[in-house]
DNA sequence: ATGAAAGCGCTAACAC
DNA sequence: GTGTTAGCGCTTTCAT
């Protein structure tokens, strides 16, 4: 048969102008060598003789050939691609992509980002589902976002977790040290002047959330002040879920003069919500929010917030991952945790109470 | 054999205790039955026993099976997943992924993110590859933000280019009228009373930066102003690589009184440089950005920029890809092109130029 | 109603 | 050096 005979058609800008991706079984066609002959010479195994390699490549960039990761990835075992799992892109998880993101530069490995909690249907244990889907095959490990249940160690790929389900136990965790921000956020308002202190609380299932409660409980009961069972509510740390809460809080006569929200993103459903009713911020309300996430800086009054030390987070979890995945150490349930410090970031949207 | 009889163990809360993923052929042991049953068990096909369906069902339950998107994606047409490509998470990608992934709910499909630009060896093509490695197994269709190189439209799945490489040509596009943005921003910085006026330009191979820098030049020209050579340098949109020109357009004694930078990246790594060489901004130079990501409206002093319409932008795109997906028409050469309006954000980094 | 078998694109043993 | 073969986990005819 001539060489030519039955190769894919090639445009003359060198692409393949035959519809669909160009396989490995074109090139090797193409080529006039079998599959395997292509596989050795695009992986770079011995065995192959120069001219024959030469002539592969050679077709392969003629046809633009890139072997597929799937097909690779179902038959070999390691892929160099790390899976960032998370129930939804918003400015949280982003952030942390973005740290995630820089590190991960020069270490061989490629992100892969996946949303798997689109569906409300699935708001609880999204990340068992997106670990099976691309585990154990697409991924060689991955680093979940804000998990809604704790994440098997035992079964597939290494796993480290951001803003666990649950505190240090289980899984290799990241996070950061929620009770001291929450604190330190609710002696800031206290040391303004406010007594009557709201709390917009986070997603009932996470750890953190938990912590940014209790820090605000201690610092209210360390000032000598009580707490009003009705100022404590939840908002899941998303703004849809936190505007019910934050009218039941705002709409009466007797409402807190400040409000520690457990995350940035309810914390600025507070400011909008207030200033729909009319009252200005900080003059009326003081607000406190926790994260730090650029929206927080870019909002009007900037907001006063927790920084987490988001980019030192990403950077951590990742170096975690590449750890777990290249020692071959069984994998024990018991990972390893590390807690980062949180800091005040004092802007505009805390003032001492109104003199009333 | 007993149906209890090589099952896998299953642990106290259900969970698999096996090593590894929970397969399909795990299940059909576990259950009884072929791996063909069980697939159709999962997948809703007709022509399984009530009884059959059930016990699978239990069986999938209890084993915490979840279908593995790559093999299954390597045999079907449709995953119901696309994919976002970018070279790298920054800023501007993660504030379109936002967008996207805000109009994903309630559409069926599900986000997978891929960053392919790691390498500084492929900082050209990244998407070529990319697109190969996922296209035509993984995902159903594509949205490529800033891509260096035009994309193929004949091969493999329906992309959508946002900010693309060319302008409205090749395959469906989405972007913002930078012509227009670039105008208002530079007559912004005349109206203020600057005359000498620098330019950071963008990536040289994307048609947002050229036309970026026409709109600087058409309004120089416009009001009588002659553009100095020197003082239109290219940042390719990146801080490390605005290093340099911004040096040399700042280290001067005739440098300008305002520079207009391409992106927000760049702008504020305007800012920066020019903090550390003893210039307040806006006092002694006036900056302009272009995006309108929240770290320019968090920056200090908060940046005045060119804002697109990033959730629009995504959203369409979104729109795009969804619509090629479904539509069963030939996929030409010539797709569609959407162009949306930006508008001007004034904040505080520009001023009237120093009194000299 | 169920199962056996083929095959998606690829890699890894093993044969020639 | 190179090709043949098996098989990764899954879906899909096609027999039974």
């Amino acid at each position: 048969m001539t060489p030519s005979g039955d190769r894919p058609q090639v445009g003359p800008e060198g692409g393949a102008v035959r519809a669909g991706r160009v396989t490995i079984t074109d090139v090797a066609r193409a080529a006039g060598v079998s599959v395997a002959t292509v596989s050795k010479v695009v992986n770079g195994r011995y065995g192959v003789a120069q001219t024959t390699a030469s002539r592969v490549l050679e077709v392969v960039d003629q046809l633009g050939y890139e072997s597929s990761l799937v097909a690779r990835s179902l038959r070999r075992r390691r892929t160099n691609v790390i899976g960032v799992l998370v129930a939804e892109f918003e400015p949280f998880s982003t952030e942390l992509l973005k740290a995630i993101s820089k590190a991960v530069e020069g270490t061989g490995y490629e992100l892969l980002a996946y949303s798997g909690g689109g569906d409300t249907s699935d708001r609880v244990g999204w990340e068992r589902r997106s670990l099976s889907r691309l585990g154990g095959t697409l991924i060689d490990g991955a680093v979940i976002v804000t998990p809604t249940v704790q994440v098997p160690t035992d079964d597939g790929v290494p796993v480290v977790a951001i803003d666990p389900h649950t505190g240090p136990t289980g899984p290799a965790t990241v996070d950061s040290d929620s009770l001291a921000g929450a604190r330190m956020a609710t002696e800031h308002l206290i040391s303004l002047g406010h007594t009557r202190i709201g709390h917009l609380g986070g997603r009932r299932d996470l750890e953190s959330a938990r912590l940014r409660e209790l820090g605000y409980r201690q610092a209210m009961s360390d000032a000598g002040l009580t707490v009003d069972p009705s100022l404590v509510l939840t908002g899941g740390y998303r703004p849809d879920l936190s505007d019910r809460p934050t009218h039941e809080l705002l709409d009466r006569p007797d409402r807190p003069t400040a409000v520690f929200a457990a995350n940035d993103l309810s914390a600025l459903h507070v400011v909008e919500v207030a200033e729909e009713l009319g009252l200005r911020v900080p003059e009326d309300l003081s607000v406190v929010g926790y994260d730090d996430i650029p929206e927080a800086a870019a909002a009007r009054p900037p907001l006063t917030t927790v920084a987490q030390p988001l980019r030192e987070m990403g950077a951590e979890a990742l170096r975690m991952v590449i750890s777990l995945i290249e020692s071959d150490a069984p994998r024990t349930g018991q990972g390893h945790h590390t807690r980062l410090p949180t800091r005040l970031v004092e802007r505009a949207s805390t003032a001492p109470p109104p003199a009333s």
